[in-house]
DNA sequence: GCCAACGTTGGC
DNA sequence: GCCAACGTTGGC
């Protein structure tokens, strides 16, 4: 079972949000990089809710995939800020998935406590300039993570 | 296929 | 709000 780590920024879509409805599809991934992570997602496949672009940016809570890779309309709306021209229902060109809540840490991971500890250098979230917004955690990785999660 | 220009991400 | 880093676009 892999383990993914999703960006969002919390006023658009934070943890609470999901925690309120429990279920959410996953979209407006628009680099390619990341949606082919997407394509790699299998349902029961962990993921870490992850809070950027914020005062405090942090993994602030699990989900789990409960729907693989399909579609993502919105690239085909107009209206939407994710509008894609160059996607069509004929070939589309962007993907979205499913996430279920699991859980809210008690304590977030901040990115600046990832970055004191040295077992995580090299992972994508802290190397410098990364922008992935989809990213899968290596297993050695995410078992220093879940050493850090505490009690959920 | 190169690369400059541009837009976006995201930490600070 | 700034700006470094990166991805994408489009002219050539």
């Amino acid at each position: 079972m892999a383990v993914w780590l999703m960006k969002s920024e919390p006023d658009e879509f934070s943890i609470n949000d999901l925690k309120h409805r429990q279920r959410e599809n996953w979209d407006g991934v628009r680099n390619f990089q990341a949606r082919n992570f997407m394509r790699d997602m299998r349902i029961g496949d962990t993921v870490l809710f992850y809070h950027s672009s914020c005062k405090v940016p942090a993994i602030v809570g699990l989900a789990q995939v409960s729907k693989e890779a399909h579609p993502d309309p919105s690239c085909w709306n107009p209206e939407s800020s994710y509008y894609d021209p160059k996607s069509t229902p004929e070939a589309p060109r962007w993907d979205q998935i499913e996430v279920t809540f699991a859980s809210i840490l008690k304590k977030p991971l901040t990115l600046t406590l990832l970055k004191s500890i040295p077992e995580l250098a090299g992972f994508p979230l802290i190397t410098k300039g990364s922008r992935l917004s989809v990213m899968p955690v290596e297993e050695n990785y995410w078992q220093v993570i879940k050493d850090k999660l505490g009690d959920i």
